[in-house]
Order: structure tokens, then C-alpha cells, then sequence
RNA sequence: GGAGGGGUACUCAAGCGGUCAACGAGGGCAGACUGUAAAUCUGCUGGCCAUGCCUACGUAGGUUCGAAUCCUACCCCCUCCA
């Protein structure tokens, strides 16, 4: 029933980047599989931001599989060090959260991660646990057990130093705090990004400091956001939200490049290696990628909605795009014209189609502005009242206004 | 504590008294082409019921007909020395 051990790597080492070390893993699911117990599985959450994105989710997927495997899952919400903020990969000091904005934030979390993970299998803690009881000498024993110079090993620190940027004295606390997580908890196993590297190896440092067997550490390719070329991040506006509508989803994953969606499918889709050999298979052989990439975003949308909300985004999408239709639902607005009529410029601002009258101004230049499928050229134009009317901006951007 | 360098639009980065709403690059947006692909080409990329006016070059003052550019103070960052 179980599967066997050699089963159990293959399935982990899938879309993986790194293992440290390989044999390790393989001694310990002998170990674990031999004593009838499951391997502790640590994963870490800086609760700073709630939108949880495509990027994170390839994470939990792998705990999922873990899971999946009758291995513990830990979730584990950084609640103490989402006060520090994580520097990992960034360029400047991070902005520290108050408590109450951690907690509503790791809520959101666990809502969202659940639709992946089994919550029955799944062992939710807070670094705030231990590390509140830690106290002020424990945490200078802590900070004892690592050197600056070897702190400055990591990519960013050095990048910082080097590049005369500020690295405030905190930030070096986060990797041994996280790196201490697994001491608490007493993992075996580790998962993080690769940019996680040196955070996940300080565990296993820290681990051997206070006399545990050190963990093993997966490390996860960054997903890269719609660009195809930056990671998936919130800041960068170039990800597909977990809690984005089906259409808004269907959308994003339709307009990613044919060689990124290959990238998606491993990364996020469930279905087997064999499974997406058999797809790639197809389109060398001739079908149309757009066809495939509406199966990776069928089954995408499905995950974080439901089976009838992706066939009809995927119905919107084919009126919309492929038949040319106005889509059904935009949004309804009124407006007042006044004695001399409404400029077109203010319209579109005031239906919240551009951010204000100049960028309307532009998009007319532009000929990117239709009234009633209509393209307007004239940028003065005055729109009297008593008339409905279809304005776009774009392809995607529409409302219905009544003029009054 | 001392000496020096620096803070310009989303980012990087020019400009160093008027011609600066600010070169250039990246990013973003739009148009063409398409599969709303990608790549490519072209244009745009402060605000305002707008042929003009308003706000912007770390912050606050000052000099000047005129300042991102000069002066003063303050804040912040970096380097070297201690």
C-alpha cells in the first residue's frame, strides 16, 4: 500500500532544484518507513504579505505530496520573525509588522493554503512559541553560534555590502531564528525557495550546534511571473493571485508565453510527469499550445475555485477574445454630463477605465478608445446626456455609462 | 568623533543658473501583427473640463528677473580613518 522508498524520492525530487543530501533523505524515509513513523516536514511562512500567489503555492504542492507520501506537515507561521521582516533577496531592509497585521495575515494564509493541504494532516505552529520564551540571553546564545563573516556569505548580505547599501543588525537575527525554528521543532526535512538556501542550511547548522541530526533541505525553483523572466512576486504586478476571479486567472494564464506554460505545468499542475511528456508530445506533433494551456488553466482554476467556474471563464474568454463579444458582465455605471456635455477624457477617468484625464488623453491619441465599438479620434469630444453608452479602453478594459 | 562622496520621475541614470515636466536605458501602457500568445515594429509614459495653469529633482529656508542646478541649516545613505 505504502510506497516504496525508491517511489517515495522520485516523487519528491520532481520540479526540486536541490536536496541536501540526497542519502540523507534516503536513510532517513528507510529509518521513518522501517519505525512506522512520519518524517517531520518543516515549511516556513513569512506571514508579511496576505495575497498568497501562484509562486507560493509551489511550495505547498510539494508538502502536499509529502503529505500525500503520510509524512507530517508542519506549517509553520513566522509570526516572531515576520516582525523582522525577511532581507532575503531584497535590496533594503524590510518594513517590520505589528502583531495584529501577522496574525490577520497568517489567517488569510491558512485559509488559502487549505485548499491544498490536508488540514487533518497538517501541524500549524507559530515561531512566537519558542522564541518569545527564548529571552534576551537566549537569544545572544544564539547569536553566538554563527560569525559575521560567514553571515556575509549569504548572496544578498554581500551584494548589500558590497554595494554600499545598508544592512541593518536585525536582519542577520532572521536566518538564525529560522535556522532555530528547526531546532524547535525538531524537523527532517526543510522545504523553501532557493533564494531560501542559506536560511534552510542554517538549520541545519543550528541543528548540529544543539546536538540533533541535521535536517535535510529541499530547495524549490522560484516561479517566474507572467514576464516569463522575473520571479512571480506581488510588488513586480506580475502574478496570478490565488484569490483572482476565474476570468481574471484564465486571463493571465492564457497570455504567458508557450515556453513558460511547460514551466507552469511542472511547477503547478498535479497531473503526472508521464502525463505532461504526453501533452508536450501533442503540440511537437502539431496541436495548438492555446488549446493545452487551457487545460493547465482549467485545472488551475478549479483548485482555487471550482470545475464550473473555470468551463465558464474559459467560455467568457472564447466569446471575448476568440468571437470578439463584449463580455457580459462589466461594470454599470452613471454619470452626470452637465449643460455642455461630458468630455470623453473625464468619462473614462470618472468609469475608473484610465487613473486620470491626461492618460485619457493619451489612450485617445493612442486609438486605443472605443465608443459603442466606435473609435474616437477627436479628443475634445463632448458627450451630451440622455444616451447609453459601451466605452473600452484597451482590450480588456469596459463599462457600460448612462449619461444624464 | 574626524575627513570625503551622495540623495533626480516606477527603477537605474544624465543634467550642475534660463532652451527642464527634466537626455538615455529598463519596466509599464497602447497601436500593428497574433493564439488577448511569445518575439518584433511604432508611439506614449506628472496632474487639471487644458492651446493655458498647477505640482514636482531628500526637507526647510535664502540668493536671483529666473534654481534640479548657487548659498545656509537639517534629515538620510555610503566610503575611509578612529
Amino acid at each position: 500500500m505504502s510506497p516504496s522508498v525508491d517511489e517515495a524520492l522520485a516523487e519528491i525530487g520532481r520540479g526540486a532544484d536541490e536536496i541536501i543530501k540526497l542519502d540523507e533523505l534516503e536513510q532517513r524515509l528507510k529509518k521513518a518507513a522501517a519505525e512506522g513513523r512520519a518524517l517531520r516536514i518543516k515549511a516556513g511562512f513569512d506571514p508579511t504579505a496576505p495575497d498568497i500567489h501562484l509562486g507560493h503555492t509551489v511550495l505547498i504542492n510539494k508538502l502536499r505530496q509529502f503529505q500525500q507520501l503520510g509524512h507530517q506537515v508542519i506549517f509553520l507561521i513566522g509570526d516572531f520573525t515576520g516582525m523582522i521582516g525577511d532581507p532575503t533577496g531584497k535590496n533594503v531592509t524590510r518594513k517590520p509588522l505589528t502583531r495584529e497585521e501577522v496574525a490577520a495575515n497568517a489567517e488569510t494564509y491558512k485559509e488559502q493554503v487549505f485548499k491544498i493541504l490536508d488540514p487533518e494532516r497538517t501541524e500549524v505552529r507559530r515561531n512566537s512559541e519558542w522564541m518569545d520564551a527564548l529571552g534576551a540571553d537566549g537569544l545572544i546564545k544564539l547569536a553566538a553560534q554563527y560569525t559575521v563573516a560567514r553571515m556575509l556569505e549569504r548572496d544578498d548580505f554581500d551584494k548589500r555590502f558590497r554595494g554600499n547599501q545598508p544592512i541593518a543588525v536585525h536582519e542577520f537575527l532572521y536566518p538564525l531564528i529560522q535556522g532555530y525554528d528547526s531546532v524547535a521543532l525538531r524537523a527532517d526535512v526543510e522545504l523553501g525557495g532557493t533564494d531560501q538556501k542559506f536560511n534552510l542550511l542554517m538549520g541545519r547548522h543550528l541543528q548540529q550546534q544543539y546536538g540533533q541530526p541535521p535536517q535535510v533541505v529541499l530547495t524549490m525553483p522560484l516561479l517566474e511571473g507572467l514576464d516569463g523572466v522575473q520571479k512571480m512576486s506581488k510588488s513586480l504586478g506580475n502574478y496570478i493571485g490565488v484569490t483572482d476571479t476565474p476570468e481574471e486567472m484564465f486571463g493571465k494564464i492564457m497570455s504567458i508565453s508557450d515556453s513558460l506554460m511547460w514551466r507552469y505545468f511542472d511547477l503547478l499542475s498535479f497531473r503526472s510527469t508521464a502525463e505532461i511528456a504526453r501533452l508536450k508530445q501533442q503540440v511537437e506533433e502539431g496541436a495548438n499550445p492555446r488549446d493545452i494551456k487551457f487545460l493547465l488553466a482549467e485545472e488551475i482554476i478549479t483548485r482555487f475555485h471550482d470545475a464550473a467556474a473555470a468551463r465558464r471563464a474559459q467560455e467568457d474568454f472564447i466569446q471575448r477574445f476568440q468571437k470578439n463579444q463584449l463580455p457580459d458582465d462589466m461594470p454599470e455605471l452613471t454619470l452626470e454630463a452637465g449643460a455642455d456635455g461630458l468630455p470623453v477624457a473625464v468619462l473614462l477617468r470618472e468609469a475608473g477605465l484610465t487613473a486620470s484625464t491626461s492618460e485619457s488623453l493619451r489612450m485617445i491619441q493612442q486609438g486605443a478608445v472605443k465608443l459603442d465599438g466606435e473609435k474616437v479620434s477627436e479628443r475634445n469630444l463632448r458627450l451630451p446626456a440622455g444616451q447609453s453608452l459601451v466605452v473600452q479602453v484597451g482590450k480588456r478594459k469596459f463599462a457600460r455609462v448612462k449619461l444624464v
